[in-house]
Order: C-alpha cells, then sequence, then structure tokens
DNA sequence: GCCAACGTTGGC
DNA sequence: GCCAACGTTGGC
C-alpha cells in the first residue's frame, strides 16, 4: 500500500504510440528514454501510481491515464547503457481530452512543468494538478 | 570545468 | 517548415 502516491506525466507522439495503442496492447513496455530527468522519473514510479498521457505534436493533449504496472529496470532497447523503462497499462481513456491551449488558460496550471519545461516526456506531477486536469476531462477515474 | 556547436523536441 | 528551448558533446 503506497503511503504518499505521487503522479506523473508521459509524452508519446499521437502518430508513433497513441494512447489507444496502449488500450490495443493491454500493456507496454515504456523503452526508448534518452534524458536524464525523464529516467529518474521513470525510476521513481511504483507500481499502481497513475500517469497522464499526453499527444504531443498532432494532438497537444492529455487523453487519459495510465498505470504503473511493473517498476523500473533496464531499458532492453539500450542493452548497454544506463537507461531504464517501465511497464504501463490503460487505466481510464478521458471523456474530453485536455489540451495545451487549455492547460496554458488555467491560473491553477502555472507552474505545471509539462508548460514550463516543454521538452521533458517523463515527469512527476503534483497532486492537485493531477486532480485538475482530470476535473478539466470531465472524466470520473475508476475506484 | 567552461562554453560553443550541434542535435532533438515540440509548439506554432 | 520554422524556430525557440534545451540537453548533449567535444574542444580547449
Amino acid at each position: 500500500m503506497l503511503a504518499r502516491p505521487q503522479f506523473w506525466l508521459v509524452k508519446s507522439e499521437t502518430e508513433v504510440y497513441p494512447y489507444a495503442a496502449l488500450v490495443a496492447e493491454k500493456r507496454t513496455e515504456w523503452t526508448g528514454v534518452r534524458n536524464y530527468g525523464a529516467r529518474n522519473a521513470l525510476r521513481a514510479m511504483n507500481v499502481g501510481e497513475l500517469v497522464l498521457f499526453y499527444h504531443s505534436q498532432e494532438d497537444k493533449a492529455v487523453v487519459g491515464v495510465a498505470k504503473v504496472s511493473r517498476e523500473a529496470k533496464p531499458d532492453p532497447t539500450a542493452p548497454d547503457e544506463d537507461w531504464s523503462s517501465v511497464e504501463l497499462v490503460p487505466y481510464c481513456a478521458f471523456t474530453k481530452p485536455v489540451t495545451l491551449a487549455q492547460m496554458r488558460a488555467k491560473p491553477a496550471l502555472a507552474d505545471l512543468m509539462l508548460l514550463r519545461q516543454g521538452r521533458l516526456s517523463v515527469m512527476a506531477l503534483e497532486r492537485a494538478h493531477f486532480a485538475e486536469i482530470v476535473a478539466m476531462s470531465a472524466t470520473t477515474l475508476p475506484g
């Protein structure tokens, strides 16, 4: 049981690996992260924690929530290097995607890391930010 | 250890 | 397609 669950956000290009692909596959190995900040975020994830799924490039919107189903281990796509990957499963698709423009327009999200550090592909989220974005999606999370 | 050059990401 | 931001690399 997690005393203090953390919340996360991952980015994926819409055309490369959309949320629908995760739903179709049931689970995915989140490989290919090659940035130290993003890697450290992966390593801090715990099984069961929730992850906002953001589509970069085309959609520029958070489209759903995934869940960490396995903690970080060495990234199999970089066998001799010090990178990490986790496993994600789909958790809940958003009723309405929450666009970057909508998030930028919310004072409550002014210091959201997604908005401040645009290139980071995996990041921690404050609980309040997570809750705000879920509320904006008009989605009721299961459980 | 500094910093300029370069490559990549991602919004517009 | 362009460009800003920023991370990484490599010369010194």
